[in-house]
DNA sequence: ACCCAGGTGTTTC
DNA sequence: GAAACACATGGG
């Protein structure tokens, strides 16, 4: 299938014949969407698969460790200890207290954070880079973002498109989906927010690649 | 045994 | 600035 490249609807009738978008009405794909559990997520699922990053989340949350401040004061061994099952566990445990430390310093609290973060509070941050923060941003704390991952630029790629960065393929999917916003909205989204439509969107994406294309 | 997974930071040319 | 490398476990 031929896509122009100067026309970004064509990649939603792309996902339309593959019946991306169809089946939206379970549950949001990220688990616990809106709470620090995303956040946690987003650092511990980094070239690992989900399932690992659910256990360890399981080990934080029977111990009460998704609350800043317990993170934030807890034993670096420790934490080490109960991500370690998702790799790079040493770097991660690392990056996640300091990340508690310093949402607590400049926010207060999660609420705040949530409310007041920006994108480059989050990139500047140990362990965050774009695909991290924009699911953050999306995920946890609901801002009008689309994630970008390789799924995304594998299935772009495969298309024929070449970008010069990551943020240029997020502008082009990001004007695909505000201009056709009513269109899809209409047909698969019934009453949901944008920024909900992009994490519909992103998800369906991701559940494509992994089936393949 | 080999390869990949819902990446990021540092070092090096 | 881009390319190469380090980080590390678990499952196929």
């Amino acid at each position: 299938m031929k896509i122009d490249i100067y026309n970004s609807f064509d990649l939603l009738s792309f996902l339309k014949s593959k019946n991306l978008l169809a089946n939206c009405k379970d549950e949001f794909w990220w688990e616990n969407s809106g709470t620090l559990e995303v956040v946690i997520g987003a650092i511990l699922v980094q070239n690992t698969k989900w399932e690992q990053v659910k256990k360890a989340i399981l080990n934080l949350k029977s111990r009460n460790l998704l609350i800043l401040e317990s993170l934030s004061n807890i034993d670096l061994r420790l934490l080490e200890s109960l991500i370690q099952n998702c790799g790079f566990y040493r770097q991660k445990a690392i990056r996640l207290k300091l990340l508690a430390t310093n949402i607590i310093n400049e926010f207060g609290d999660f609420d705040n954070f949530k409310n007041n973060v920006s994108r480059d509070w989050l990139l500047n941050q140990k362990g965050i880079g774009f695909e991290s923060a924009d699911s953050i941003l999306n995920y946890a704390l609901y801002r009008e973002v689309m994630v970008v991952d390789k799924y995304t630029q594998k299935l772009l790629d495969s298309q024929g498109f070449v970008f010069e960065d990551y943020e240029s393929l997020q502008d082009w999917l990001t004007c695909g989906i505000v201009e056709n916003y009513n269109e899809v909205e209409n047909l698969y989204y019934k009453g949901i927010p944008l920024s909900k439509v992009y994490a519909r969107f992103h998800a369906k994406i991701v559940e494509f690649g992994k089936i393949g294309l």
